[in-house]
DNA sequence: CCTTTTATAGAATTTATATTCCATTTGCGT
DNA sequence: ACGCAAATGGAATATAAATTCTATAAAAGG
């Protein structure tokens, strides 16, 4: 008898065998497969109290199912839990595990960024909120003139946005530090307008600065950035998350540049509702 | 001090305390924010060794944000993974529905470019040869200078490129055409360097017109643009394909950017091994 | 209807996990 | 440089949880 290690084959061997079960057992194999949250989470004695059998029973279940105890089966039930959620990590901690078998072809580098941006771009959906993202939009299709801002790492994903932000003739200044004017180009914001800035660790300090001295002009700042100790975050009236994967030491723009264009595409539809 | 009972205000919590939080108390948190799975998961030890602390530390983080210990904390990451996983499948569910009548929420919009950006990127997969790219990457590894350029929307690539490039100090100059400048920045290419030309259509006729100039002057040329038609295909030595999807009238630039940074990381690697 | 086998409940035990405590270190103000 | 307060590490302890064991109860077979 061999443990099924995932929760699709848990659940297939649980369904297959329930008829061959005995009574206790059936009960049990109900309770998880409507309860798998229970299963994951909870303590043996409270799942046996809610399922209504007796702790003894659950263990005795989970060596029907050829595990060694039942903490070996809730493992399953959990890896379930994480891979539903939000959790990416762990594709990308195995990613990583592989590169340490010394891939040097570069169609194996390829493959790496290619599983890394597509785990990038699942996250992406669970960690961006739809509020957020809503209230971002609103914003900026208010904005007189939207500035635009970025340093190092994150410029390519401001450039982008101006130039795509040209196309829907949305005015906007791209504030890119050319000639040392960083500063000198800020000047004009006023209100009406709207910064949006984008940064991420290491966050570039003209950026922050430019987005607090922009905060106490009181104009709306949108902002792009890589979690809540962002000091981006804490100065913005909305805060976009990303969290890009490091895969070799580098990390993509795959996830951080669809979230712009998104942000560009959904502003385009609410100045064409506008008109 | 009252305790957060939502992973929200927790979040919330942690960020605005960060700054008065003392060395080990910010680690944790900065681990906590990083890894809330693990949070939610695992054991206090487990926990601890991976975010590198002591046990003990654990529990007087979790005092500190009012919890009577390190188990009540966790019951609030905890909640939120159950939450997580059930929001995202109504998510799932509510949006096939929206899609099929056209919703125009912004949220939509972004599961459309994930979707799309996913796609791209598996294509990406096929449709890149690895011969070719390792070519590229010989080619660009035997550089005295790699040369830079692209226009509008491909502007972003050759603009991280720069920026990735520079962080191997490999030398390259980034011919953005500033100032009016683009065929006098292009001017100092000289035997031993290499153009890397980025274009997609409606091909930037600067681009094209410096890549062919350039080819006459007997260097050699990598690129990266969409399709055998393109004339950067033409006449580059090496040409990389890439071909992002259309959604919502926009291209995207996941996997154009995922190829450059293959090409970055790969070329790295290359320069490794010579040294 | 009795015997044998299998399943079950519940207490007892073992194992693992969280928490506390205190000696030591670190940082800070004087 | 000194003393004080806060923070930290790590072992010791307490707590909780998983697992085993056994007497008892239910089925199954003759």
């Amino acid at each position: 008898m061999i443990a099924p290690g995932t929760y699709d084959a848990l659940r297939n061997e649980l369904a297959t065998r329930h008829d061959e079960l005995s009574k206790r057992l059936k009960q049990i194999a109900e309770y998880a497969l409507e309860n798998p949250n229970d299963m994951a989470l909870e303590t043996v004695s409270a799942i046996a109290a809610r399922a209504k059998v007796q702790p003894s029973s659950l263990i005795r279940f989970a060596k029907a199912f050829g595990y060694t105890g039942f903490s070996e089966m809730q493992k399953v039930f959990r890896s379930h839990l994480v891979e539903n959620g939000s959790n990416y990590k762990e594709r990308i901690r195995s990613l990583s595990r592989d590169n340490a078998r010394q891939s040097n072809s570069s169609s194996v580098v390829l493959d790496d960024f290619i599983d890394g941006g597509i785990a990038a771009l699942n996250n992406l959906r669970h960690v961006v909120s739809p509020e957020k993202l809503e209230q971002a939009v609103e914003t900026l299709a208010n904005a007189d003139v939207i500035y635009l801002t970025a340093q190092k790492r994150a410029f390519p994903i401001a450039s982008y946005l101006a130039y795509a932000l040209a196309q829907l003739d949305k005015r906007c200044v791209l504030i890119d530090g050319n000639g040392g004017m960083f500063f000198e180009q800020a000047r004009s914001i006023r209100k009406g307008d709207v910064l949006l800035a984008i940064s991420f660790k290491s966050y570039a300090s003209e950026v922050v600065q430019l987005v607090k001295e922009t905060k106490n002009k009181d104009i709306p700042i949108v902002s792009i950035s890589d979690g809540v100790l962002s000091p981006l975050a804490q100065h913005s009236d909305v805060c976009l998350e990303v969290e890009e994967v490091e895969v070799h030491a580098f990390r993509s723009l795959a996830a951080s540049m669809t979230l712009a264009l998104t942000l560009v595409v959904a502003l385009g539809r609410a100045l064409d509702q506008e008109s």
